[in-house]
Order: C-alpha cells, then structure tokens, then sequence
DNA sequence: CGGCGCCTTGAAAAGAATCAAGTCTCGTGG
DNA sequence: CCACGAGACTTGATTCTTTTCAAGGCGCCG
C-alpha cells in the first residue's frame, strides 16, 4: 500500500472536513489497499454487486447509466476524493456504471466490513450518510440544469461546475484547471447532442468566456461563466473524506 | 399523536422492510408528533435549516428547486413513507424545497436526536444511509429520463413510475391510482412545457395508453406504458422505513 | 354571476438533433 | 521517414421536436 491514510494528501485540504487520530486510525484499517485503474476500464458495472468500495484517490472517472434505448447517460464525474460503491455497499448492487477516464488510484475497502463501521464509529457512519446526501444534492442540482437550462447556460453550468470542484482540490493554477474528458461525455451529462454541445463550446470561445483543450479548461471570464451557469453565491461547502 | 408507530399503517407493505420490536420501540421514541399540512403549504425551504425532520404518513407532495431565471424543478414526487429532511439533518441545509400538494399527515421527529440515532441504533443508521442511497438512485433514473428520453417516452416514464410507486403502497384498484398532481407539476419535473406535456398526455391517451383526469390515473396498457418508459425488468425493491 | 385556476388546442418561432463531410492529431506499421 | 487509419473535434445544411404565443373552454368557489 503506497498512500498511508496517516498521511492522505486529499485530507489536508480545506475542502474536507478534518478527522480525529481515532477515526484516522480506524480509517487505515479499514483500508485493505491500493487498486489502479488503466484509461477506460469499467470499474463497477450496473446491477452488479461489489465485495469492494473505493474512494478515488488520484486521477478522473465517470458514472454513467445505459437505457434500453441504447443512449448514454452520465450522472456524474468521479474527481479525487470521491467515495464510489455507496449503492452497492447499503443496497447491494449499483444502479449505474463506473469508469476510468484517466488512469486512477483507489482505496479500496472492504464492504463486508461497512457494518463495523456503523456498529463502532457512528462519527464515520454519520459522515458517510452525509456523502450520500451530498450526492443526492449534487445529482439535483444536475437534473435541475438539465430540465431547465438551454445549451448554452448547460455547457456554462457543467463547465462552471469544473471549474469550482477542481480549484477546490487545488489544481487551478493561473485560471486553468485539467479536464481530460471527452466532448461526448459532457454531451450525455447534458443531454445535448456531440454537434449542438462542440457548436455551444465554439460559442463559449467566441465570447470569451471560456476555452477547453488538450485536456484543459481555461476560464477567461469566471465571474460571466457563474452568471451563465445561474449560479447562485455558493460558499465553498466542505464534506466529510471516507 | 394520533398513529401509534406500534401499528404503523405503511410497516405492514410488502414494500417496506420489517422492523425488531426494538427498533419500532425506538422509532416510537424517536417520533415527537404528528402534524399537518394543508395543500399548498410550504413544509421545508431551500436554503432552510429545519429542526424537524419528517416523515410521510399520508397525502402527496412534491421537491422542488427554484433557478435563478425564475423556473422550477420538481426534482421528486412525495408519497406516504417518504422521509423529508434528510439534507437538513445531516448537511445542515436544505437542497430544495418541500410542499404539500394534498393535505399532508407526518411524523415529526427531531434533529437533535438523529445523533442518538447513529450512536444507538447502528441498524436504523444504516437504514437511514439506504434510505438516502435510494434518493440517489431515483434521481439518476431521473436525470437520465430527462436527459435522454423524448416527450412521449418521458410522461410515459413517469407516469408508469406513479403507477408502479403507488400501486405498491396498495392504492391501485382496476389500474385506477389517485393522481392529484397538476400538469405543470409533471412538466416542471421532466423538463418540458406545460404546452407539450399536454398535448403529449392528450397522445396517450388517443393511444389507448393511458388517462389522467380528475386527479385519478388509470393505466388500460400498463406493457405498453411500461415499454414506452423504457422500463426494465426490475422486481419490486423493498426499503427501510424510517 | 364573475373571476380564477387549470386544462386544451392551433399556429408560428426557435432551439436542438440529425445528416454529411472534412480536419487534425497521434500512434502504428511498411 | 512517411503513409495510413482510428478517434476525436469542426462545421454547414437540413429536419424536426419542442417552445412560445395566443385564445378559448371548463369547473368551482365566493
């Protein structure tokens, strides 16, 4: 195991909450080890249930969902610190699909053991239902993006969204933050087709709002990219690290 | 307080997992009162901090966010035993609002306790992380119907989801389901106009499909409903009832 | 009886999807 | 070293779904 929890670089952010020497301890052992990711490997499929739960260390992912009808939806992007599993580990099995975008590293934890978690630790377990609600936040404010905004304020939105979670973990740097996914990922997140979502980046270029390439985003005008995006003034909320 | 949780109308659904005397002793504790709400009635605010926390023992309401540009997401639909607050208790605010669209009776607990809750009854702590879990779930189905689905097959989708919902709670009598949402409710929730949600409810019924009128759905195909939903095969889940 | 809320319907306008090429980059193999 | 091909990104033209606009109808309550 390369990354002790004693020493997580993710927990040293402002973003997390900060965590007692018990539960850092407890943490550790709870940790059974390391898994890495290649680009594009399925990391939990739907309807399947997984013996491990993972919270994603390093690199990016995407969750996603297939319908009948063959199309895509992504119902989220993984970023660094993101817990994965939680719907495998208290309703045993997930209802949309994980991958690796990029290369990623993992905890892994075993979920046989997420029961000693709420038998002993009531702090982390309270934490943990906290991740759920905080998805259950996120994902709302997603549909509410996507049942109402046009394109352009869509692309604003989710690339807005970027934007503030990757600066969060520290990797803005001079207004640019990485974005190694693909024009067709945030098109199915959206709900736009691959052309109107390439024609609305075009738009975004052109009015100086925003540029993405090679796998980065550089923020020209934040504050006109937020307005676009209707976003409200959000401080930056900070959430528990499992 | 008029329900005595010892004989809980909703526990004795198939739809809901079954409780230890212990827990049901506890949970009769942990409820404070009952109270009502009249139609229309705003129960939880967006932004709010509630000290109370609720769960649906009958009538219907609805979830909702308010965008900057003055539209409204129903980002879900409440139906008796339903647990309202969840985003309060543990994130200290509300992600949306909450009104009642009949008349509402709830079971009223308070937030000060939930800790007691994780602390002494690991189980129902863990029911509630499933609970939350569940939210997640409907959500991403959401968003994809949204997000990937034409006008048809999205009233279709929730219609059959009212139908499936509300048929497990046993409300369903000749394939007649009590329906006292408006159009706009429906619309706001999938992302369409009131216009074309009314003409598109006017074509399944045209089809034979389906009719709402008179706050009552009645479903004469439920496999085509089911198919023009993309639905698949999925058993009836069970949950906790909190 | 009047007004308000909700449902219904037709016509016009706009936004987004689809169709159809064409470009660029990068890694592979001749 | 260069041709080749795959995958991703661009762009214009056309089609169609959905929205917006506008108006009328129905039922209920004061």
């Amino acid at each position: 195991m390369k990354t002790d929890c004693h020493n997580c670089p993710l927990r040293k952010l402002d973003l997390f909450d900060p965590m007692s020497k018990d539960e850092v301890h407890f943490m550790s052992k709870f940790k059974t080890g390391e898994f890495v990711a290649q680009p594009g490997t399925e990391i939990l499929a739907e309807g399947a249930s997984s013996s491990q739960l993972y919270t994603a260390l390093d690199g990016m992912g995407l969750r996603f969902k297939t319908l009948e009808n063959g199309s895509r939806q992504v119902v989220g992007f993984i970023l660094p610190g993101d817990f994965i599993g939680l719907q495998s580990g208290v309703m045993g099995e997930m209802q949309h699909s994980v991958e690796a975008t990029t290369r990623m590293t993992m905890c892994v934890f075993n979920r046989s053991e997420l029961w000693d978690l709420f038998k002993y630790q009531p702090r982390r377990a309270f934490d943990l239902t906290h991740v759920a609600a905080t998805e259950e936040y996120l994902l709302g404010e997603a549909l509410a993006a996507v049942g109402q905004m046009d394109g352009y304020a869509k692309i604003s939105w989710v690339l807005n969204r970027f934007f503030r979670r990757l600066t969060a973990l520290g990797l803005n740097e001079n207004d640019q933050v990485p974005l190694p996914y693909r024009q067709q990922d945030i098109a199915d997140a959206m709900g736009l087709s691959l052309v109107h979502t390439n024609k609305t980046l075009a738009k975004l270029r052109e009015d100086g709002v925003a540029t993405w390439a090679n796998d980065t985003l550089t923020v020209h005008r934040p504050k006109m990219l937020a307005e676009n995006a209707f976003e409200r003034g959000t401080r930056l909320r900070t959430r528990p690290l499992i």
